[in-house]
DNA sequence: ATCGTTGCTTACAACGTTGTAGAAACCAGG
DNA sequence: CCTGGTTTCTACAACGTTGTAAGCAACGAT
């Protein structure tokens, strides 16, 4: 039941070719043989091959976007702007969850990528530099941060800065006990790293020591790990009065661990995360946290690949800085 | 640099077809062949065109989940069971966003599903059955309610029964005034509307007269409706004792809302929720909701999808139901 | 030596589409 | 009615892959 240009030209008495030209809104075609054609084309309920036409023209106008989990909301909100800004330059996007680990990230970036797309808007995980190094069949635009000598094309928010920011702020309220949660050894925590050099470098700035005991690993960054994180500081007899977590799902564990704990938010512990996902704005209390641009994220993402397409391949990687701000809200408010 | 079957064949020395052969696992080829090829293959790290393949043989490897949207957890963690039970037959999955209008849908269902991917598995807000007749050029199943006389596979759960338990567990818990969020005028919601008579079946079997004031429609079921549903509720002066959402994100406004009008939870109000998302198990206070089985859910519709594309593809539409259960937690507890 | 048999390899065609190049139809001006 | 230019249409090849059928060795059995 499914039909070819051949079925549609031979209804519409016509050749294959005038049919696909019909199709690609060819100009030199005459009104009645396009009428013809188009009739002809409804009734037969004809839509193209793609894997058709991407054999032939090399383009299927669909790109990719991978991300680790879209449970992580952060993924989920971004996955919408990628599709909305994507969809301006009349491209479909494919959201494909890699679920963090290298080997199925390696998959990602080479497997799905093989033709079927167009391009890719990757956010690796688990991947470094290396393992990406001679991947880039397609044309391939990095999120997060930026991994090292990569040949990609790269959109960053500047962690370092936003989790000093973040840090500072905390430390303007009075708290000198501030502990970080989300922090991780492991060679994938480009994120962790970053975030935790910012959180150090505010201290400093400040004169505060680095306290180890205040620092607490992740192993993934959802709620349950915040709350986890919590517990672990408490039960260690740690007395954090502010906590900066990597990100707003480690926060949300953290509120309900704290609020478990009889301990409340601000007034005894003031809480901050990072990500500004939509949760955070109805969290109990709300959520103060490092907003980064996501709309903006993803639309210099779509135009990079979309330059990769269109232009030189070859060019040398560029890598795009957005902005973030601090959203100040219940949980670590502007005044004490 | 991208390499084709006649490269890796022109470099071992043979012919097209047996390095087509080695790359598929064909029987009969000489280990020293086997051997060269793959050198072969390794050194011009060679991918196959997905595209020219599945125009040979009809197959990609590839399905397609679509969701009206991520930043709903539910189908961000619908979707991770989806990826992760396509994973067992071998399928890669790609994710459509669709926004949930009916064009977009309509897109989904023809655009998406044309050639790149051998099967859809969609959850549609806006389509009704007549949109989708006609339609299905690739294998669908449908997700969520029954779509009427949809010419295609389906697996949800009983949406009426849920609600009726849960609307009956806020009345065991002595509450008599209580509140539906979500309800829905457009043709789309038929979530919507098979909640609904499941909240009135129970208050009819209780003898609790039907108030329409205390049912608040919902535009979106984002967390912002539920909190300018409560909202409005309060403002017009309705003081539910007990309020059931229509899903968890619309709980979690509500809960919020509520806190912002002094209210206790559940003291002054219990609140249930619909989709058991990780927020939930996290929230201040926990949420009491109905837990659809979201991994036999999608077990079952990638069983369905693999039943369609091995088998025969004209068979009459099956229907499954998943089981669900209700999870209580602290916005309505076990026992008052 | 001859005849299958079996194992391995290959040439060719086809999947549905579009770019190229050129043929046919049309039109205006002489 | 012809000429030349434009518009409209068509035949053919090609994209990279795999199924088919057939070719070519090498082998043991006759």
């Amino acid at each position: 039941m499914r039909h070819r240009l051949k079925d549609v030209a031979e209804r519409a008495g016509v050749s294959v070719k005038t049919v696909s030209n019909v199709v690609n809104g060819y100009q030199h075609v005459r009104p009645d043989t396009r009428a013809r054609v188009e009739q002809a084309i409804a009734e037969l309920n004809y839509r193209p091959n793609l894997s058709a036409r991407n054999l032939r023209k090399g383009r299927t106008g669909v790109i990719a976007l991978a991300v680790p989990e879209l449970d992580i909301p952060y993924f989920a909100e971004l996955a919408r702007h990628v599709v909305s800004a994507a969809a301006d330059h009349g491209w479909t996007v494919l959201i494909d969850q890699t679920g963090g680990g290298p080997e199925q990230e390696r998959k990602a970036a080479r497997g799905i990528g093989d033709h079927l797309i167009d391009g890719l808007i990757f956010s690796p995980l688990a991947l470094s530099a290396d393992d990406l190094t001679g991947l880039h069949g397609t044309p391939m635009v990095l999120l997060g941060e930026r991994v090292d000598h990569a040949p990609a094309d790269h959109v960053m928010v500047d962690n370092v800065a936003a989790a000093r920011e973040t840090t500072a702020h905390l430390i303007s309220l009075g708290r000198r006990r501030i502990a970080a949660i989300g922090s991780q050894r492991t060679a994938e925590g480009a994120s962790a790293r970053l975030r935790l050099a910012g959180y150090a470098e505010a201290l400093t700035d400040a004169g505060i020591g680095y306290d180890e005991r205040l620092v607490a690993p992740a192993p993934a960054w959802h709620r349950a790990d915040g709350a986890a994180a919590i517990r672990h500081l408490l039960a260690t007899g740690v007395r954090p009065d502010a906590v900066f977590c990597f990100n707003d799902t480690l926060a949300l564990g953290a509120l309900r661990a704290l609020h478990e704990a009889g301990l409340r938010v601000p007034a005894d512990v003031a809480v901050a995360g990072f990500d500004d996902i939509e949760d955070g704005r109805f969290s109990i209390p709300t959520l103060t946290t490092v907003a980064p641009d996501k709309e903006r994220i993803a639309r210099l993402a779509v135009e990079l690949l979309a330059g990769r397409l269109d232009g030189d391949r070859d060019a040398p990687p560029r890598e795009l800085v957005a902005p973030h701000r601090l959203a100040l809200r219940e949980s670590a408010p502007a005044h004490p």
